[in-house]
DNA sequence: GTCAACGAAAGCGTATACAATGGGGTCAGA
DNA sequence: TCTGACCCCATTGTATACGCTTTCGTTGAC
């Protein structure tokens, strides 16, 4: 659609003083935003980790004004926290809100149990298996990164299939805010869902009992929030910034 | 709101070669946003309204690189949509995207209520009571505007009570975009919430009985939603983008 | 008379420039 | 040596300028 197609006349006497990448128009954002954004939910940022609009925009070649707009959406997603005078950084999760997520969580993935089962089609439950795979091919790799990634999609793609955009947008978010608590409280050894459990999910969803995906899902939750060590670790660099201010 | 009530001190040697508002910091952009999303929800922009940069820079005093921030938070929000090249205008909701917004209050706010009944306190009932009391009062004057918002603001309040920020922020969006809902397939004749049912609700909180407050909010939710004459009227401006493109 | 094409204007997208604030480093004094 | 204050630099906040796309109006031709 914003491919021009017929050649532009652009007066050939202008030298390009741009640095000639106006046609792009903003699918450059867009992949702008999806590399920040998966580098943290890949844990390749990590919380606290600061994020300079200068460079941001040397790394990718725009000015500071598209970087800007990304932060501000990241920024809205809560996966990065704006502070006013001081730049960018990933949002390192409390503890109130890593509890408050996985409340959400259980009610909305728990909820949407009943219609995914309504409406799962064949193709979708050969999807969901093969994104199950991938997930436990990455993790039997060693590629935690990928694992994470893929997991979230898991449980993204999951909402979609419940017809409702929205609570599929809610989800999305969840999951996002998800891989940055596991980041901040999780223990290095697992990163939350086992993939066995995603295999056992799409089991009952082919069945189409969604009673018992529901009380799966649910089950599922409740084993990655317990496997998280929520304890405020205020030992090294006591963070005063969260006892006081904040 | 919007007027500039203290002159700012503006170091006395520079000439105000800008516009002199420097001290505020985001605190305005803050209060321009808020002036603008309480215009779409009050209904005083309609839906399908444009928004000009131009004209709201002119507005507000602000250049237009604060307004777009503003409106890409809103529209990130998905009260105002933001189309590349044409710019902003105030979201119109299409019929799935309407179901989908009640489906997810029903499961939302539905859910929240236990929590809510749990945790309210009697200066919270006294403060639901008095809202729920201007709203009808708002009503009986005929000012439809402020009791749009106050009714919006009961509901976000409620969520908010629950203790869980996160559900309250996906409740508060909800709400928005159930005014713009309300504005599009609404019948003029009442808006949305009774408030007699707001008061009912209390009532049940007040009792601490979460499990009718539930079922009440559930009905609630229902008589709202099947009060809209949800058809997509494609008569005048037949809106061709959502037919064709999109 | 109608349709199409060209031109001008308006409005959005992006970059860059400038100002202000906050932090860190350094120097001085106790 | 430690603490406090001051200054400079790094980095963000905001505005403005410029180019491009799109749209609307006008004119000409069929």
């Amino acid at each position: 659609m914003t491919e021009r197609q017929s050649q532009p006349v652009s007066s050939p006497s202008s030298p390009q003083r741009r640095r000639g990448k106006n046609g792009d128009g903003d699918k450059r954002h867009d992949a702008i935003y999806r590399a920040i954004s998966d580098a943290i939910i890949e844990h390749r940022l990590k919380p606290g980790a600061r994020l300079r609009e200068d460079a941001l925009s040397d790394v990718f070649g725009v000015s500071r004004t598209g970087i800007r707009k990304i932060l501000q959406r990241l920024a809205l997603e809560q996966i990065v926290t704006l502070t006013p005078r001081r730049g960018a950084s990933v949002t390192r999760p409390t503890a109130d809100e890593a509890k408050d997520v996985f409340d959400a969580r259980q009610m909305i993935e728990c909820g949407l149990m009943e219609a995914v089962a309504r409406r799962i089609t064949a193709a979708d439950i050969d999807e969901l298996r093969d994104m199950a795979k991938r997930e436990r091919d990455a993790l039997r790799v060693g590629e935690q990164s990928t694992a994470i990634k893929l997991s979230a999609a898991f449980h993204e793609r999951l909402a979609q299939l419940s017809g409702n955009a929205t609570l599929a947008d809610f989800v999305a978010r969840l999951c996002s805010r998800s891989s940055l608590i596991l980041a901040v409280y999780g223990s290095s050894g697992h990163l939350g869902c086992e993939s066995h459990d995603h295999d056992e999910l799409v089991r009952h969803l082919e069945a189409g009992d969604g009673e018992r995906a529901k009380t799966f899902m649910s089950r599922h939750l409740k084993t990655i929030e317990s496997s998280l060590s929520i304890v405020e670790e205020e030992d090294q660099t006591p963070d005063l910034y969260r006892i006081f201010a904040e």
